[in-house]
DNA sequence: GGTGGTATAACTGTATACAAATGTGCCAGA
DNA sequence: TCTGGCACATTTGTATACAGTTATACCACC
């Protein structure tokens, strides 16, 4: 959805900070300095305070009147977003499976076998592949809904899921469970099927979830 | 959830330009340029620079390479934001219904209580008020939840609902509907009754839709 | 008159400078 | 030893400077 532009350093420092944050580095209630930051990273306060400040609007910072505070996501919370997704994530394979174009079916389809491709490769060795690919699939399953309030409010909410996840590695089981599943909504969309999209889509949720709760938990 | 710091320029531009945006001022496609933004307000390009990056964050600006494009949101966005509040927020409700404090339903109890008094009132007088109430009946039902998630994922979408909204007066009619309906939350809510309190809920926002479609549909 | 190339203007990204606010620590005095 | 106050260090908010990039417009040449 945006292609053009190098990515600047201010967007990397965002990046980074992000994932340190919700992956755990940065503990919940840690306060951050512009300054300390601009040092340890070697780039100036200027990029630093944009990062902060998208990080702010997704309130995974908050200021504190000095500095910024970390808030993190809770495991918690997580639960509470797989429930939100519970409830949307279903319409949204609706709305797909009546506007997705070809090209991305097609494309859905790809995602799908190098996903199947890396899930059977022993355990840890194409971890970050498979997590890349995964944010791929629901990446594309939103922009099918051709919905912005869609694509924006899930893609939020996915990413943040993803960051978090990355903290804990997963087994090659799951991951090929997970790629099944990915299978059927795929197919789902191709043949355009609402019900059956919805459906595929509110099991892969529910399985995910599961697959969290008993991981940690 | 927020109350220390005095307001800063850049919130002000980040509000400033938000509500310009989202109220149609700016036309979807317009491109807006720092130099151009930090001239008209008369403020230097960092601020502007902060709002914008905060702007991008929620999708209502966009990167073009050359400057930033006015991305907005439309009538169509708006019936899809209400479909997704509308398998969110009775589930809300519910867990409103289940953490809420004596001291919040205090407050929402007062809250809709100067709604009826500034909605009896003639047409547009207080439309301000009745607006921002609006906004503060949903911010504590919605904080109400104690959860995270629910809380960033619905504020977001009213706020820019809200904002939308501005463009287009309301009439006096449409707002009493509305505090009777914000009453009946309350009321739910103040018994603890989960039940009742997504049933009003739902039938809230949906109730709001219908009002929005056929104002100017 | 059309076309290509170059100078220039506009704009973004990053760094730095400066002011105001606020917390911290040290020192003096009781 | 404890307390009050003052100087200083730290930090944010804003403005400005500078470099690099890209579009644009104009002029020369065909």
């Amino acid at each position: 959805m945006k292609e053009h532009r190098s990515i600047s350093i201010a967007d990397q420092i965002f990046e980074q900070l992000e994932l340190d944050i919700l992956s755990g580095k940065y503990q919940r209630g840690e306060i951050l300095s512009e300054l300390k930051l601009s040092q340890e990273l070697g780039v100036s306060r200027t990029p630093i305070r944009e990062a902060i400040r998208r990080l702010e609007q997704e309130r995974i910072l908050e200021d504190s009147g000095r500095g910024v505070v970390v808030v993190g996501i809770s495991r918690e919370d997580m639960l509470d977003m797989y429930e939100i997704r519970s409830r949307i994530e279903g319409f949204a394979a609706e709305r797909a499976a009546e506007n997705i174009s070809d090209e991305l079916i097609q494309k859905m389809r790809e995602t799908v076998e190098l996903q199947r491709f890396y899930a059977s490769k022993s355990d840890s060795e194409y971890s970050v592949q498979i997590r890349n690919l995964d944010s791929d699939f629901h990446e594309q399953l939103y922009r099918a809904t051709g919905s912005r309030p869609l694509y924006d409010t899930l893609l939020s909410l996915h990413k943040k899921m993803a960051k978090f996840r990355m903290a804990s590695v997963s087994k090659r089981s799951r991951a090929l469970q997970s790629v099944e599943e990915h299978a059927a909504i795929a197919e789902a969309l191709a043949s355009r099927d609402k019900a059956a999209a919805r459906q595929a889509v509110e099991r892969h949720v529910a399985a995910a979830r599961a697959r969290m709760q008993d991981m940690e938990g």
